[in-house]
DNA sequence: AAAAAAT
C-alpha cells in the first residue's frame, strides 16, 4: 500500500560502510537516470529539447568567451558562468596555504588581531584558506584583478546537451577538500561506523527505497567523483533516504541535525540532477526584460535558506566541493558584508544560491535576483529561522515573489524539531511530502559525557579556570554564555589569564565573527566563547569540550549546544554550570541526563523536588512538555488535535527520545501515545486522530491535519 | 530574556 511507513535502523549488514579506500562501485553502465518528474516534461535527458518551464531542462546558456561557436539563443547578456575574467578568487595569489598560515605572530588572543583585513565574500573562505593568509601581500580580495585565477567550482560547462567537466586543479582541490592528514583542513574525518546506529524512519506515500551506496544510478558520475574527493565513503542514514526521495521528485520534511549529514542529503541529489539535466531555460517573460544591455539579474535554479551567516557559509563551502568542475556555480549571500562583491559574484553566474533571508530579500528588491527559475527550494534549520523571526521574510520569498508554486518546484525542509509553526510551514510549502525523522548522532552512545556542576555565578570564573587548566589543550573548547556582553567580558578575562580565547556573538562585525570562527577551527585559538549564534548547525570538528557557562532556559538549546561536541561519532565532554538560577530547566535537564544514561548529581534531584511544588513545571504531562517542541513525528499521520499530541514517548531503536509528555497543553484531547520508553513506534493506544495521510484529497483533507 | 538578521 502506498501509505508506507518504513523504519530503518540502518545497521551493519545493511550499510556498506567500507573502510577508507574501499570505494564503492560506480558508473557501471551509466544508465542515465531520469527522474520521473522530469520524464513527463520531455526535458529529462540531457540531449532532449529544452523544457519550457523551470527545471533543469535544457540548454540555458553557454559561455561565449570560451566557446564562441555555440549558439546563444536565449542568453544574450545572461549570467555567464564561465566568464574568463571571473578571476577574483581570493587567495589566488595569497602567499600561504599551509594549514598553519604564515608565522607572523598572529596571536588570536590579541583583540587587535581580530580586525584584520579580510573579505568574507572572497572565495578564499575561512573554511578553506589557511588561517592568517588574508593580510598577506598580493592577495586580491573581491577586486576584479584576479586575472586567471582558477575557479573553485562551477568551471565546467553544459554544452550540446552534455556536461563537460572543467579541468582539475590541484590548488583548488587542496583548498576545497583539504590536505590529507591535516585535521584542521580535513573536515571529513568521519567515523562512518558510528552512523549505523542512527535510527531513521520515513513515512508518506510511496517512500522510495533507500540507497546504500554512492553509485550510479541514481547519482551522477561527476558528483560521485567529487564525493570521493571529499572522502565520503558511505551515505549517512539521512542521505540514504533523502537521495532517492529528492531524485524521485518528492518533497521532503526532515527532522535531522546538521551532524547527520543533511547538507549532503540535499546537495547530492540536487547537484546530481543538475549535472545530468543541465541548466534550465529562462522563461520567456524573464528573458524578455533584459534584451537591452548587460544582464544583471541572476536566475538561480536552487535556493537554500538558512538562519545564520556562518551556516550559509558552511553550506556554501560544501556546495563548492560537490560542484567542483561542474557547470553549476554556487553563490552565497548574507548580511553584514559588502553587498557589492556579492553582486559581482552573482552576476558571474548563480545556479545554486545559499542565502540568509534578509539579504536575499534585499537583493530581490534591488532586482538582482529572480526566483522564477527555482527548481529546488531548501529551508535549512527551519525551526531556528522561525525562532529568529524570519517567517515574514521567508513567506515573502516563497509566496510573495516570483518563486514557482508548490507544484512547480521541489521543496525540502529540514528542522531539528517539528512544532506547530513548522507544521504550518510544511503544510503551505510542501506537497505530498515524505516525512523523515533521523535520530541524533551520538545521542544513544556515550559519545558525549555530560557533567553538571553546581556553581554559583560568583564562582563561575574560577571554576572555569580550573577546568581549562585541567582539561589541557588537546582539543577545542566551546564555552556558551547567555549574553553578548558576557561573551565579551569572559573572553577578555580569559585572554588576561593568558588563555588563547576569542568570542563570537551577534554584536561583533561579520569580519570579526568569521575571524573568530576560523581561528577556533584551525586551533590557533582553541577556546571560543559564544552566544546562541554558534549553538546550532555549525559543524566544527575536534570540539572536545562544550562548557555551558550559562545554561540556556530551553532544553532544546542545551541539546544543540552539547551537540557541537561528540560530532560524527567522536567523543566529547559537556560540562554545565548549574545553580538555582537555572531551576527552570532542572526538570528537563534531569530527564535528559537519565535518558542519555548520564550521571545525575543529587543536587539536581533535590532542586527538582523543591521546584515541583509550585511554579515549576507542574510535573509531567502538564504544561508545554519537551515533546511538544521536539516532537519529530509525522503529524499528518499521527497528529492529534491542535495541541499537537504527544511526542514519541519512546523513540525508535532505543535512542533517547526528546519527545516528552504533554503537547502544548492545548485542546488536543485524548491524543494517542506512542511507545512507552525505549519503545516501539506505534505501540500506543488510541487511533490516529484525524490523520488523513495517504488520502490527502479525501474527506479529511490536509486542512484537518491539525 | 537573549539572540539573530537587511541597511
Amino acid at each position: 500500500m502506498a501509505d508506507g511507513l518504513q523504519m530503518g535502523n540502518l545497521s551493519i549488514n545493511e550499510s556498506q560502510h567500507a573502510p577508507q579506500g574501499n570505494n564503492p562501485p560506480q558508473g557501471q553502465g551509466r544508465a542515465a537516470y531520469i527522474p520521473p518528474h522530469l520524464r513527463s516534461r520531455g526535458g529529462g535527458g540531457g540531449d532532449s529539447a529544452p523544457a519550457p518551464g523551470p527545471g533543469f531542462g535544457g540548454p540555458r546558456y553557454s559561455a561565449p568567451e570560451f566557446y564562441p561557436s555555440v549558439d546563444l539563443p536565449l542568453n544574450l547578456g545572461y549570467s555567464f558562468s564561465n566568464g574568463p575574467r571571473g578571476g577574483n578568487w581570493a587567495n589566488a595569489n595569497a602567499p600561504d596555504f599551509s594549514p598553519r598560515g604564515p608565522a607572523n605572530g598572529n596571536f588570536c588572543w590579541n583583540p587587535q588581531e581580530q580586525i584584520r583585513p579580510f573579505n568574507p565574500h572572497a572565495y578564499g573562505h575561512p573554511g578553506h584558506s589557511g588561517g592568517g593568509s588574508y593580510s598577506g601581500g598580493g592577495g586580491s580580495y573581491g577586486g576584479s584583478g584576479g586575472g586567471s585565477a582558477p575557479r573553485g567550482s562551477g568551471d565546467g560547462q553544459w554544452r550540446d546537451g552534455k556536461h563537460i567537466a572543467g579541468p582539475a586543479n590541484a590548488r583548488v582541490e587542496r583548498e576545497l577538500f583539504g590536505v590529507p592528514n591535516d585535521p584542521s583542513k580535513q573536515q571529513t574525518g568521519i567515523n562512518f561506523s558510528n552512523y549505523d546506529d542512527i535510527p531513521v524512519e520515513a513515512s508518506g506515500n510511496d517512500v522510495p527505497e533507500p540507497v546504500n551506496t554512492f553509485t550510479n544510478p541514481p547519482l551522477d558520475d561527476h558528483l560521485i567523483s567529487n564525493i570521493k574527493l571529499a572522502s565520503y565513503v558511505t551515505p549517512t542514514p539521512v542521505q540514504k533516504y533523502s537521495v532517492p526521495i529528492v531524485m524521485n521528485g518528492r518533497d521532503l520534511m526532515a527532522c535531522a541535525q546538521t551532524g547527520s549529514g543533511k547538507t549532503g542529503g540535499f546537495l547530492f541529489p540536487i547537484l546530481s540532477q543538475a549535472f545530468q539535466n543541465g541548466p534550465s531555460a529562462v522563461p520567456a517573460q524573464a528573458s524578455g526584460q533584459f534584451s537591452y544591455g548587460r544582464q544583471r539579474k541572476a536566475y538561480p535554479t536552487s535556493l537554500i535558506l538558512a538562519p545564520t551567516r556562518e551556516l550559509v557559509s558552511q553550506i556554501f563551502d560544501e556546495a563548492r566541493k560537490f560542484a567542483y568542475r561542474s557547470w553549476v556555480r554556487p553563490c552565497v549571500v548574507y548580511g553584514g558584508a559588502d553587498i557589492g562583491s556579492q553582486l559581482r559574484q552573482i552576476e558571474r553566474g548563480c545556479d545554486l544560491l545559499v542565502a540568509t533571508p534578509g539579504r536575499l530579500v534585499d537583493l530581490i528588491e534591488r532586482g538582482r535576483i529572480s526566483l522564477i527559475n527555482i527548481k529546488y527550494l531548501v529551508l535549512d534549520e527551519a525551526d531556528r529561522m522561525l525562532d529568529m523571526g524570519f517567517e515574514p521574510q521567508i513567506r515573502r520569498i516563497v509566496e510573495g515573489e516570483d518563486m514557482p508554486r508548490v507544484e512547480d518546484r521541489q521543496t525540502l525542509m529540514f528542522s531539528a524539531t517539528f512544532p506547530r509553526d513548522i507544521q504550518m510551514l510544511a503544510r503551505d510549502f510542501l506537497k505530498d511530502y515524505i516525512f523523515l525523522s533521523v535520530g541524533r548522532v551520538g545521542s544513544t552512545s556515550e559519545n558525549i559525557t555530560q557533567k553538571v556542576e553546581y556553581v554559583e555565578d560568583a564562582d563561575k570564573r574560577s571554576v572555569l579556570l580550573d577546568i581549562l587548566h585541567t582539561h589541557g589543550t588537546s582539543g577545542l573548547t566551546l564555552i556558551f554564555v547567555e549574553t553578548k556582553r558576557m561573551a565579551d567580558s569572559l573572553s577578555d578575562f580569559l585572554i588576561n589569564q593568558r588563555f588563547p580565547a576569542t568570542a563570537i556573538h551577534g554584536d561583533r562585525t561579520q569580519r570579526e565573527r568569521e575571524r573568530a570562527l576560523e581561528m577556533f577551527r584551525n586551533a590557533r585559538c582553541p577556546i571560543l566563547v559564544a552566544t546562541a549564534v554558534a549553538a546550532r548547525g555549525l559543524d566544527i570538528p575536534n570540539v572536545t569540550h562544550v562548557i555551558n557557562y550559562d545554561l540556556p532556559t530551553d532544553i532544546d538549546d542545551y541539546v544543540h549546544r552539547i551537540g557541537r561536541t561528540g560530532r560524527a561519532g567522536n567523543t566529547g565532554i559537556a560540562t554545565a554550570f548549574f545553580n538555582r538560577g537555572n531551576r527552570g530547566v532542572v526538570r528537563d535537564l534531569l530527564d535528559l541526563l537519565k535518558e542519555a544514561h548520564q550521571e545525575v548529581p543529587s543536587f539536581l534531584e533535590s532542586i527538582a523536588r523543591e521546584g515541583s511544588g509550585f511554579g515549576g513545571r507542574g510535573g509531567r504531562g502538564g504544561g508545554r512538555g519537551r515533546g511538544s517542541s521536539n516532537a519529530t513525528r509525522d503529524v499528518r499521520r499521527f497528529g492529534g488535535g491542535p495541541g499537537g499530541g504527544p511526542g514519541f514517548g519512546g523513540s525508535f531503536g532505543g535512542a533517547p527520545s526528546y519527545g516528552g509528555s504533554g503537547g502544548y497543553g492545548g485542546s488536543g484531547g485524548a491524543a494517542p501515545s506512542y511507545g512507552g520508553g525505549g519503545g516501539s513506534y506505534g505501540g500506543g493506544a488510541g487511533g490516529y486522530g484525524g490523520g488523513s495521510y495517504g488520502n490527502p484529497s479525501g474527506p479529511t483533507g490536509p486542512s484537518s491535519w491539525w
